[in-house]
DNA sequence: AAAGCATATCGATGTATGTCAATATAAGAA
DNA sequence: TTCTTATATTGACATACATCGATATGCTTT
């Protein structure tokens, strides 16, 4: 499944001034889904934390106590949400996290 | 249960800039979790969109498509978690968004 | 006190998903 | 090609929770 586009509702309107539509209230529920495992949080955290803003993904099994299938499980969710980018590179495959979807998730807050 | 306090780490780091603790992660993580349900952004979405800030239990029921228990679940669940605040005023009780709670987390987006 | 309406709780049920072991796929090295 | 390592997928299982009907609690009015 490809990377899905980031979350925008008509141009930012203040998430919880606007009546949402049923619709974009589902879209921003799955977001905010995503956002709601631990697990996946731990890993955006490590991630932002590195110097140059990625890692692979073997360094994220070793750091977080989680079995190999389980992170590549996580990384799926959050890369089909729009919210990681990978590269391949080699042998690894390098994520780092998107930095508009999560603005533009921000933004929804006012 | 009591309404819990603001989500807050140290004095407001940037939500993924910083090495989250596990205990940071699973507290906001929560907070996240009751955030990933349509049924309760279309709830908040309907506070905020009042001229008065607040709704009554009842009006809820009317405006989703909802059964009275499952509005009063999403209530209790969004009051434990400090997003929401509640008011008793005879027979009804009003509710209303606790804006400091969602700017906490906004800034957490960073 | 009794009745009527608003809200909360209880119990049951179905669905979603986090997790892992086992296995598959992919890429580089020998 | 064969081997080794990295990543993804599959299948199974357990847990979390959204939802509802039934019922309880609470407030107001008569």
């Amino acid at each position: 499944m490809m990377k899905s586009a980031p979350v925008s509702f008509a141009c930012c309107p203040p998430l919880l001034d606007v009546n949402l539509t049923p619709e974009e209230v589902v879209q921003l529920a799955a977001l905010f889904r995503v956002l709601s495992e631990p697990a996946r949080l731990q890993m955006l955290s490590l991630i932002a934390a590195q110097p140059n803003q990625e890692v692979c993904a073997c360094e994220l099994v070793e750091s977080l106590g989680l079995s190999q299938p389980t992170i590549s499980h996580h990384l799926k969710v959050m890369y089909e949400a729009g919210l990681l980018a990978k590269e391949r590179r080699g042998t690894w495959i390098y994520y780092r996290i998107v930095q508009e979807q999560l603005a533009s998730l921000k933004n929804l807050l006012a």
